[in-house]
DNA sequence: TTCGTTCTAAATCTTTGGATTGATAAAATA
DNA sequence: TATTTTATCAATCCAAAGATTTAGAACGAA
């Protein structure tokens, strides 16, 4: 399959020379790609990834200078179909977590034999999400672990399944900040209807204004709205 | 590796009792694995999980009767240490997202030839969270969309910042249901001082009422709150 | 020192919000 | 059929929220 491709063009980022020499060879050895650039620093990075536009970059985020997950939150909001691998020097949940979640396509530990890099850089060319084995499993404890509260939450009871059709279709417009004007208008009914629908809504969810009852129904999963306790 | 290991114990849930029946020969004839139960119904399977305690589950998602997610969400709130495998006749992005988001180990198509599903199984089985190649490309496509929204509203001007550290605490305290007697009780300062700052906040988020300081607050990533798009 | 900002506070006034009671009509349900 | 639930609306009434103005004290920067 990668021999029909056109070659894929590559751009590599590592604050240590010697790693940049030593990965610029061994991608160089690989037929199929383009060695278009090689940079010590991530500034100069993003300025070549402008010019060049490269299919692929291979990004450190173990950077003193300027952090690796920033540059690439810098690359993917230029909008290019660049698509970054990140090279880590540790197989940290968190940091796989965060690199993943801002778009990198791929993660790859600085110790692992040349062959895997070689692999993920194939993946990613082919359009696909790399993540070794080890990493993915990581990656998805995580993930999990940082939706178990959530589930929990959601499993003591909800008060917001005692509301009625036109209630949550009142409650909908509470928490999109309207007052009683705004709602009556937009449902067609009065300003005093309004109020006792929104009355009847405070004493099923057991609030007292209004603030309180949008904020209920935020943190019980009210429409398709969810919060999340993950954080960049 | 696997010979080693003492046998893991399947239960096999599938509506479809021909799948059921040719899942469990697949199963069977793998020297290492004990299937202990069997069932088209995933009501009869919790039971049967709660009485046999399995180290692996094979459950079908697309159940008429009850949802297989539903199934594994409940299955995880009993928490054992029993590890599932989602089986599903779609390689829809936002079913496997969802599966995992409960609790999956491992996501496989029944459409996968049989040697892959003996390796989902394996592979959870030894620990690990297992997901093929092609549906963890689309899970981490998913993955990536749904958290892209979220990096682009934070990259365009957060009123939040022209707050002064003061009338943070005042909001913080907003978001948590507070009126304005409320908040002068906890900031230990007069009502009309409350009102004051509650004002300027006002002008600053260029908002009404509280109810849409508080929204635009929670909107704006607030403290280390984070409202995703991300949905069950 | 002077100027700007922030935090504090009070006074006043208008509007909105919330509680309560009562009532009608349609629709669902027993 | 009888009963309950739901949706609708009105009229009060009081409390709370919001707008506006004014002002003193503290603090840091120019």
């Amino acid at each position: 399959m990668r021999e029909f491709k056109r070659k894929s063009r590559v751009l590599l980022v590592d604050d240590n020379s010697d790693h940049l020499r030593g990965i610029k060879e061994l991608v160089s050895l690989e037929g199929c790609y383009d060695v278009v650039g090689a940079t010590t620093s991530a500034n100069v990075a993003i300025n070549l990834i402008k010019k060049y536009r490269p299919d692929i970059v291979l990004m450190d985020i173990n950077m003193p200078e300027k952090d690796g997950l920033q540059a690439i939150q810098e690359i993917e909001k230029l909008g290019l179909d660049t698509r970054i691998i990140a090279l880590s020097g540790y197989d940290d949940a968190d940091l796989i977590f965060r690199a993943m979640k801002i778009g990198a396509k791929g993660y790859v530990l600085k110790t692992m034999a040349s062959a895997q890099l070689i692999y993920a850089i194939d993946e990613v060319s082919a359009g696909k999400v790399y993540l070794p084995s080890a990493l993915s499993s990581r990656f998805f404890e995580y993930f999990q672990r940082s939706f178990k509260d959530e589930a929990v939450v959601s499993d003591e009871e909800n008060l917001l399944t005692y509301l009625t059709s036109r209630e949550e279709e009142v409650l909908e417009l509470l928490t999109q900040g309207n007052n009683y004007k705004g709602i009556a208008g937009k449902l067609f009914i009065s300003e005093t209807t309004v109020k006792t629908h929104v009355n009847n809504i405070f004493q099923k969810l057991q609030v007292n204004d209004r603030t309180q009852a949008v904020l209920y129904a935020l943190n019980n999963g009210f429409g398709n709205r969810k919060r999340s306790k993950v954080a960049v």
